[in-house]
DNA sequence: CGAGCAACCTGCATGC
DNA sequence: TGCATGCAGGTTGCTC
């Protein structure tokens, strides 16, 4: 699935798009995602207009008149622009149809995304309400993040992949930005020192900007609003590169598994 | 409260 | 070619 870097490629990709256009149509092809896509809005949808396309961590949130539709892209989703008489393919579960004959179109084989509306500040959605900081935004920070990991005994990767910690995070960049900073994954949160938080936050910060330079990572199927994968694949040190040499000392990377997760280190530059 | 893990679902690569 | 197995970008919600 897309990550922050993935879904704000997403963002930039659509925002210009939608932004004003008005609702024509909803179609729900198929409503069963991680939680069913709400009825209603096939009824209360046609006839707004999208004022804006924001993000809050792995959300985007499409802000209309009388409310917001609050989209994740879970494993395998994405979001694509197309020609409103363009046909629909396997797995393409639901379309918003605007006036100006573009639809926005949600396919995702696994459907461990989601489609909800809420007519209340979308923040204060039961899933928005307790998500930890934005990584790029100046309030994650080091004294933050150091805090926040005192006697905490979780390993390191699976803290910072924790969006009550930080949002955005997932396997991929957990496991690069650890290698950045030169810091094991397994090692325990509350045990690691403010100087290696302040390494690994500048390490979150960088390896994220670096990605939505290149348009995000494309491990499989994703793809930004006009269909073209991201090329960030080429940048990544250690996710995936099992077996192959590291990049500073040479060593082959290792992999384990945290949380029934991959994880991708190297065992001599992190420590 | 924190930690660990099963569950949701489909597609694809691999091995027999 | 067929079948079984395991793995994949996420997150909730259950147990202990």
């Amino acid at each position: 699935m897309p990550e922050l870097p993935e879904v704000e490629t997403t963002r930039r990709g659509i925002e210009p798009h939608i932004t004003g256009q008005q609702v024509n149509t909803v179609i729900v092809r198929q409503p069963k995602l991680r939680w069913p896509i709400p009825p209603r809005l096939k009824k209360t949808l046609p006839g707004q207009k999208i004022l804006n396309v924001t993000r809050r961590g792995k959300y985007l949130l499409l802000n209309a008149t009388k409310g917001t539709v609050i989209i994740h892209l879970g494993m395998s989703g994405s979001l694509k622009l197309v020609e409103s008489d363009q046909a629909a393919k396997k797995h393409d579960h639901f379309d918003i149809v605007f006036n100006n004959n573009k639809t926005l179109r949600l396919h995702d084989p696994r459907r461990f995304g989601s489609v909800l509306w809420t007519t209340r500040p979308a923040l204060n959605h039961p899933l928005l309400s307790s998500l930890g900081p934005e990584p790029l935004e100046d309030e994650f920070n080091t004294n933050y993040l150091f805090q926040c990991s005192r006697k905490r005994s979780v390993a390191i990767k699976t803290f910072i992949m924790n969006s009550k910690v930080v949002v955005g995070v997932g396997n991929i960049y957990a496991s690069e930005a650890l290698f950045r900073s030169g810091i094991r994954p397994t090692i325990a949160a509350g045990k690691i020192s403010k100087l290696r938080y302040q390494r690994l936050v500048n390490a979150i910060k960088n390896v994220l900007q670096d990605a939505i330079a290149e348009g995000g990572t494309t491990l499989r199927d994703f793809t930004n609003g006009e269909g073209k994968p991201g090329y960030f694949k080429q940048k990544l040190l250690v996710y995936g590169r099992t077996g192959e040499p590291c990049t500073m000392c040479n060593k082959a990377i290792k992999q384990s598994q945290q949380n029934q997760r991959t994880t991708y280190y190297c065992s001599h530059c992190q420590r």
